[in-house]
DNA sequence: TCAAGTTGTCTATTATCATAGACAACTTGA
DNA sequence: TCAAGTTGTCTATGATAATAGACAACTTGA
């Protein structure tokens, strides 16, 4: 466990970071109980106080919980999230037990940039509808997601989404029984500041980004988005046909 | 542009990863010229001088080039990586038009905890072949890759891989002609030191953990892999069927 | 009950981060 | 040629990060 100055990032952060993977990957299990933070110090080689700025920052986040004259014990873990080509969001976290939620945070319209015309199939300078909305998982955030629709062949589409809070409902007001994923590109990133708001994660922290489109049963693009998911609560699963 | 004090990620690092994300997402484009240091420094409400420390962080990871008197250049740009059911690393660097390398770093053999045991059909305990890895287009390192054989399969399989430096000429090697990828997950964290190292990525940065297993045409799992992709390298292509 | 091990809090010191201002060195276009 | 705009380098100052040590408060198991 050897940590590296000067890198922007402080050693405190490192070690936070270092103890959360060891979460994710599971060499932490839920409810466990970490070493101590004199041990932790060692096998990172850093100050006591350090350690203990780092599980005071994963604290914060719900991550660990810290038990004076006992321990600090570890709760949390993933969302599995498949990317099928008929992935409906309230049904994945449905099927996980927890209560999926959706909420607008932003309705506005603005023309098609070229990359997006060219997705929906639309000329550039088409006026489009962008919706961005942040969607939940028992009051945890999961994602914040950016979508565009035709303005014309979806008129008034904020208020819809502000009522349905759904995709998929306000997509039925227009008449839309079905529709697939018909791409998606995944990378990651460092979460800017207006989404570590919005998902209430630290900054410095990875997101994954998604770029698709939804297309109707007829193969005609409906929606295209952008979603940032907080790295640290979901995990992917391809399915390889 | 509003950037978070007291995050454990220094402002100057904040500034670098707002640009480098702009160059990800094409706002600046390579060859581009970006605004001038006094006008970063006036959109991220920072120093010049922190402005600055950004610009040479991106420039000794050669993503910018500063030019005295005239401003500073834009130069990269990321992989486009599909996650098929056939996945060679080899043929998509290729297509790339770039020159695909693999390296050994280590060879070891360990027995196989619970999961490994599960992904590849075998007994908790049973001999593996644990092979680090690193690929590389055109010397630019891409990912790191841990993968996992059975021992009694693939007797001597890190000499093996040493020599051939890609695992579809290491399975041909014992006789398998063509392999598909069975199962892929894929999730997001921060690069740890010593896949910083190997990767050439700057601490904090982004990687794209992929777990997956190759199976032979019948069905048998060969290997099982977690391989770390440099996020601001590659793009995950998903292939929705 | 008590010793060992844990987290919590305090003081103090040194190195790094971020800001601020001034000016040099260089490029570009009028 | 020259003015405007760019990056490069220097000095200086206050805030924050990281280290170090000491001890209090609490839990656990022998």
């Amino acid at each position: 466990m050897s940590l590296q100055e000067s890198s922007g990032v402080a050693l405190w952060r490192q070690v936070a970071d270092g103890i959360e993977r060891g979460i994710a990957d599971g060499r932490f299990a839920a409810g466990e109980k970490l070493p101590g933070e004199i041990e932790i110090a060692d096998t990172y080689r850093v100050n006591r106080h350090t350690v203990r700025r780092a599980l005071a920052a994963l604290a914060e986040r719900g991550l660990v919980r810290a038990e004076r004259g006992s321990g600090t014990y570890v709760e949390a873990q993933r969302l599995a999230y498949p990317l099928r080509s008929r992935t409906r969001f309230s049904e994945i976290v449905g099927a996980g037990g927890r209560e999926p939620r959706g909420q607008l945070i932003d309705a506005s319209e603005e023309p098609a940039t070229r990359e997006l015309a060219r997705e929906l199939g639309l000329k550039t300078g088409a006026p489009l509808v962008r919706i961005e909305s942040v969607r939940l998982a028992d009051r945890t955030p999961i994602c914040v997601s950016t979508n565009w629709l035709s303005a014309d062949r979806f008129p008034g589409a904020g208020a819809v989404f502000a009522n349905a809070r759904s995709m998929t409902k306000l997509l039925a007001h227009y008449g839309v029984r079905d529709y697939r994923r018909a791409s998606t590109r995944v990378t990651a990133t460092i979460v800017d500041a207006s989404d570590a708001a919005r998902l209430d994660l630290a900054l410095g922290r990875p997101v994954l980004v998604v770029d698709s489109t939804d297309v109707a049963t007829d193969g005609k693009p409906l929606v295209t988005k952008r979603a940032r998911f907080a790295a640290e609560r979901v995990e992917f699963l391809v399915e390889n046909s």
